[in-house]
DNA sequence: GCCAAAAAGTTTTTT
DNA sequence: ACTTTTTGGC
């Protein structure tokens, strides 16, 4: 047996003797195809890099042999750190990397072979945004019906089952050729034209810039393997083992890349009794995943491809790892039981050896200040007197525009903090203006890139020289770039506009020679665009406070390029470039080894894979979480589930979970229900600090002496009487903090009648809750539409108020949950909660 | 072409 | 509430 002399020898006892049976039958399988179905905290990495060292020294293959994928790069950096401390620096010879970095490795190498130029560019999602706003202008289609987004997200779609522009044209618009001028889209016609017509019209300008979006790394990537033989044999024969981290989260795409990259469909069948996979035939194949961490599939995840796996893959085997590492009894007993709640699943239940622990302690706060405010009480309280690390502590929430509050009443606590995600350090404007640069130098057919620098900073090149340049260079047949470079044949332009533009082409000339001949510096090509394009100057003569801090980002930016080349043996611009094409949120997070002594704020997304003692469960809401837009439809609202699962499992020690009885959102406060999944958390594993606000207190008090026939809705108020304080008596925040408790939020913040009457003395309740409707609070979310589930029937007509026409397919009776399936055409076929859907029967 | 003022969109989650 | 885009006057 062939073995790498360079992989430090590990008695298999080494690599399995800590493990528990199934872990240690995952590791030591030999099968063409093994799911190992990884429960939260099963010590899933542990198990996927012991089995990678296994394959290694147990079944003789080579570092180069192994392809491993993982959905993050810290990921990816993790797993290949703990595999080299087991097996040495031979790690760094294996493919350990993201989907996506894995195809742009694949399509820099043969990518010219389906026409991709070596040095081509990766347009971000706003990137994609202007290129389809210029396709907009030129076809002149309503941007109001038809976001630049709504396109973008339905072109996802396409790219993500595989669907070609050029099918998609066939079907729905089989006159038009991509490039061509003054194509009429039918007006009336059915949008599946606009989609077709503008799918392909993008497709056609990303080749002729040298660029692909983010779907297209995969797509493209498949089309290479599939359009070149020679290309998919070389894949075949390298890769005998893949791995793919994350399995529930993969869309058909990449399902299809994996199947493609393996030569599962390739011919020559898998030999049962091998010790290996060989030399031929297809790859080994081994997927982690958990069905009920799927979180992704608003980005085209498809839980098929983990609960189909055993029928994909012939002859696979499937151990599923239920004993859990990380948390207490109760925290798992609280995951278990809002899982259950989804339906048509598995049944998995989580356990654990160690003891209950703690109970989940949860707390009722009035606003979201106040809600902000006892979190970092606590916090300071765990750290104070229990000697809780900051570091050990995680504070997660459904949306980004929740960390504002936290993190003002983090400040004010003067509790340490960092802020994981949203606005992105490469989506800032400066940095995005300085890469811009670079993409222009590296890759001058890059439109998008180019026509953002034309004016930044300002050189009076408007509007009206980016029209004539762009009309100049259809005339000519050519790229934007060309029609700057030979704007001096432009009839009818005047020396003002003709001037500045030839200083901008001199320009760019000047600094690509300049990265030609530094091009393994970029740290140098970053300092010479800064100073050369003037963007530097612009920002540090400007008077506007923000731009100081803009200056600051550029010289980080100038920072990170030099750390790049420091890191990277074989350093390029292009290659610097694509770094920072493809970091996540997840991977600004410090090393868990190192203690960063602040508490961690992110999304509940960005959280996946990660692990605290302490974790604060925020804004456990109706409409926040789970997110309004997620509410109506079964299977959306499934995946918030999954979501909440994901959130619960975090905890090691002690589970936090809070809310809010009033939080701002669009400038206006809104009263928000409790969120259906506390209800779904048995009550015995809560302790409740304060279960109800002290307007909820205050209208329950009203509605039990006005009637008792509102037990129905929830149950929210049996124990009023025995919680801690008592109405308006809160430990924190007295009145007095409303509004005026943060520099930003202004009294108008719950100015909008409640706390105006509130403040008027005792008539709240009054005018807030009529007899008529008493427990319907007064926010957007309807609880009840009044719909009858007996009056819906196979083939009714209903409208939606967002999916438009559409046709019952299928209608549940469940009493309160009963649930109406409907095909909206185009829109597809949605399950519906009657009771909360927007729709209307005709 | 530029700037200030007004209007409109934004808040799902991300490689 | 905040940011981005559009508009209108210069």
């Amino acid at each position: 047996m062939q073995q790498d002399p360079d992989v430090i020898a590990r008695p298999p006892e080494a690599l399995i003797g800590d493990l528990n049976p199934q872990q240690a039958e995952a590791v030591q399988y030999r099968g063409p195809a093994l799911l190992i179905g990884a429960g939260a905290g099963s010590g899933k990495t542990r198990v996927l890099t012991r089995r990678i060292a296994w394959i290694l020294t147990q079944f003789g293959a080579w570092p180069s042999q192994v392809l491993a994928i993982t959905f993050t790069n810290k990921a990816a950096a993790e797993m290949r750190e703990r595999l080299e401390s087991l097996i040495g620096p031979v790690a760094s010879r294996m493919w350990v990397s993201t989907f996506h970095s894995a195809c742009v490795r694949i399509l820099r190498r043969d990518g010219e072979r389906i026409g991709l130029k070596s040095g081509f560019t990766i347009y971000d999602t706003a990137d994609c945004e202007r290129l389809i706003k210029l396709i907009a202008n030129d076809f002149n289609f309503d941007v109001k019906r038809y976001t630049p987004r709504s396109i973008l997200a339905r072109i996802s779609d396409y790219k993500n089952n595989l669907t070609s522009a050029r099918e998609m044209l066939a079907q729905y618009a089989p006159d038009f050729k991509p490039g061509q001028r003054g194509y009429r889209v039918g007006r009336i016609g059915n949008p599946e034209e606009l989609y077709a017509v503008v799918y392909a019209e993008y497709q056609h300008r990303l080749a002729a810039a040298n660029a692909v979006d983010f779907d297209d790394l995969i797509v493209r990537t498949v089309e290479l393997l599939r359009a070149c033989p020679d290309v998919a044999e070389y894949y075949h024969r390298k890769f005998r083992y893949i791995l793919v981290d994350e399995y529930q989260d993969t869309n058909h795409a990449q399902y299809v890349l994996i199947r493609e990259l393996a030569g599962v469909d390739a011919g020559g069948h898998a030999d049962m009794g091998a010790v290996g996979a060989g030399r031929v035939g297809p790859a080994w194949i081994t997927v982690v995943g958990d069905s009920d961490q799927s979180i992704y599939a608003f980005r085209g995840a498809d839980i098929r491809n983990i609960q189909d796996f055993e029928q994909d893959f012939p002859n696979a085997k499937t151990i599923m790892l239920e004993q859990n590492y990380r948390s207490t009894q109760t925290i798992l007993d609280a995951a278990n039981a809002v899982i259950a709640h989804n339906e048509g699943r598995k049944p998995k239940r989580l356990w654990t050896a160690a003891g209950a622990g703690e109970q989940i302690t949860a707390y009722a706060a009035d606003t979201a200040q106040l809600e902000a405010h006892w979190i970092a009480a606590q916090i300071k309280r765990l750290h104070t007197d229990d000697g809780v690390r900051y570091s050990d502590i995680a504070v997660m929430y459904r949306a980004n525009a929740q960390s504002r509050s936290l993190e003002e009443g983090l400040i004010q606590a003067r509790v340490p903090y960092q802020l994981i995600g949203g606005t992105k350090f490469y989506e800032r404007r400066e940095v995005k203006d300085a890469l811009a640069y670079l993409q222009a130098i590296v890759n001058p057919a890059d439109d998008i890139n180019m026509r953002r620098i034309l004016n930044v900073p300002k050189r009076g090149l408007g509007a009206r020289a980016e029209s004539q340049v762009t009309l100049h260079a259809q005339q000519i047949g050519g790229t934007f770039w060309d029609g700057v470079a030979h704007a001096d044949q432009i009839e009818g332009m005047t020396a003002r506009t003709l001037n500045p533009l030839m200083r901008f082409a001199q320009m760019m000339q000047e600094l690509r020679e300049f990265a030609q001949e530094h091009d393994a510096k970029p740290s140098q090509i970053v300092a010479e665009v800064l100073e050369r394009s003037g963007l530097l100057e612009e920002l540090k003569k400007s008077q506007d406070p923000q731009d100081q801090s803009r200056v600051e980002n550029l010289s980080q930016l100038q920072s990170v390029a030099a750390e790049y080349e420091q890191n990277t043996p074989d350093a390029t611009l292009a290659g610097f470039l694509e770094t920072t094409a493809l970091v996540a949120d997840s991977d600004q997070l410090p090393d868990e080894s190192q203690d960063s002594g602040k508490v961690t704020l992110m999304t509940l997304h960005t959280a996946k894979g990660l692990e605290y003692p302490i974790v604060f469960l925020t804004g456990m809401e109706q409409g926040t979480f789970p997110h309004a837009r997620a509410m109506e439809d079964t299977s959306e609202l499934s995946e918030e589930r999954r979501l909440a699962y994901v959130g619960i499992t975090r905890a090691k020690r002690h589970l936090f979970v809070t809310r809010a009885a009033v939080r701002a959102q669009w400038g206006r406060s809104a009263e928000m229900m409790p969120s259906q999944f506390l209800d779904e958390i048995p009550a015995d594993l809560i302790d409740w600090k304060r279960k109800e606000a002290g307007m909820e207190r205050m209208r329950s008090g009203w509605r039990a002496n006005a009637s008792h026939d509102f037990g129905a809705h929830g149950g929210w108020n049996d124990d009023e009487f025995d919680a801690p304080s008592s109405f308006g008596g809160s430990s924190y925040g007295s009145r007095s903090s409303y509004g005026s408790g943060s520099s930003y939020g202004s009294r108008s913040t719950y100015g909008s009648g409640v706390r105006g009457s509130a403040a008027h003395a005792g008539k709240v309740t009054t005018r807030r809750a009529p007899v008529r409707q008493p427990a319907q609070p007064a926010s957007s979310l309807k609880t009840d539409n009044h719909l009858r589930i007996e009056d819906f029937a196979v083939g009714d007509k209903v409208t939606h108020d967002k999916f438009g026409l559409g046709t019952v397919v299928d209608a549940q009776d469940k009493g309160r949950n009963s649930v109406i399936t409907v095909d909206f055409g185009s829109s597809g076929v949605k399950r519906l909660m009657l009771r909360v859907a927007p729709i209307e029967k005709l």
